[in-house]
DNA sequence: AGCGGATGTACAG
DNA sequence: TGTACCTCCGCTT
């Protein structure tokens, strides 16, 4: 399930298996079958992502964008490629691999300009090499929204899903509800500086981990554990459970339709 | 078998 | 602020 990480680590995937090939592309599904009959046996040049949107590049074809939404799913296997379900929306496929997508709120054949606006209209993105931190704090810095919210909002930073809002605010002891303008701009490179770091490791591994050595259990003398989300957090999804670091209950509450995370002890600034 | 959720977003009002 | 949409999985009956 996606946050930027996710899409990143998708776009090294379908470079890696598909890049300047040409693929078999088919919409068993059907919501996708006019653009897959254009793109098929045509050559994939290029993939990337930019927070949680992904873009397959078909030269002047275009460009497929996908978004998983909440529920969208993408699943890579070695051929031979068994026969696709009814779900499937995309299907990729050459004779080594095949990637089966389903369920995402976006997807669809753009064009270039299509795909710029997208662009125009994200934040930056801390998997992004090119991307700094400066535009997102001049709109941080200057609202009266909390640091909750903002960290969700793509327009302002591109990527941050409700693991990594609630994991980052954490780890530096930033209570959520706190308003954007009272956040100082050393506090916001720290959490910029940190998520960049996270968010790459969050590549490498294919999963969020958030917990520092000197947290983990075996450091702490508690029992191994893996969340059932499959990484180690601080408090995302762990309501009414101790805090690893104060011992003090994790709190949850709804903000902005999602369940927000946070230890009111350790998060105080 | 049927439900409630879930790492998300867009749109209505 | 609420609701609709996309799919799967794990829990309850």
């Amino acid at each position: 399930m996606p946050e930027g990480h996710t899409i990143h680590r998708l776009a090294e995937d379908h470079r890696e298996r598909f890049l300047d090939r040409q693929v078999r592309v088919t919409s068993p599904q059907g919501k996708f079958s006019d653009s897959a009959a254009l793109l098929d046996r045509q050559v994939l040049q290029t993939a990337e992502a930019h927070g949680k949107h992904l873009f397959l590049g078909f030269g002047p074809l275009g460009w497929v964008h996908i978004h998983l939404g909440l529920f969208g799913k993408v699943n890579f296997g070695d051929a031979p490629a068994p026969p696709p379900t009814d779900t499937v929306r995309l299907r990729l496929a050459n004779p080594q691999s095949y990637v089966d997508l389903r369920g995402p709120t976006t997807c669809a054949l753009i064009t270039d300009p299509e795909k710029r606006a997208i662009h125009d209209r994200l934040g930056p993105d801390p998997l992004r090499l090119a991307d700094d931190p400066d535009g997102a704090w001049a709109r941080i810095s200057r609202s009266r929204t909390t640091v909750a919210a903002l960290l969700m909002d793509q327009k302002i930073i591109a990527g941050v899903g409700n693991v990594y809002r609630a994991e980052v605010l954490f780890r530096h002891g930033i209570d959520p509800y706190r308003a954007g303008k009272d956040l100082t701009h050393d506090e916001w490179t720290a959490i910029w500086t940190d998520l960049v770091e996270l968010m790459r490791e969050g590549v490498r591994n294919n999963r969020i981990d958030t917990v520092r050595p000197e947290h983990t259990p075996e450091a702490m003398g508690r029992p191994p554990r893996v969340d059932d989300h499959g990484g180690e957090v601080y408090v995302y999804r762990r309501a009414n459970l101790p805090c690893h670091v104060c011992g003090g209950e994790i709190r949850t509450a709804g903000l902005a339709a999602r369940n927000l995370f946070w230890c009111p002890a350790c998060q105080h600034r």
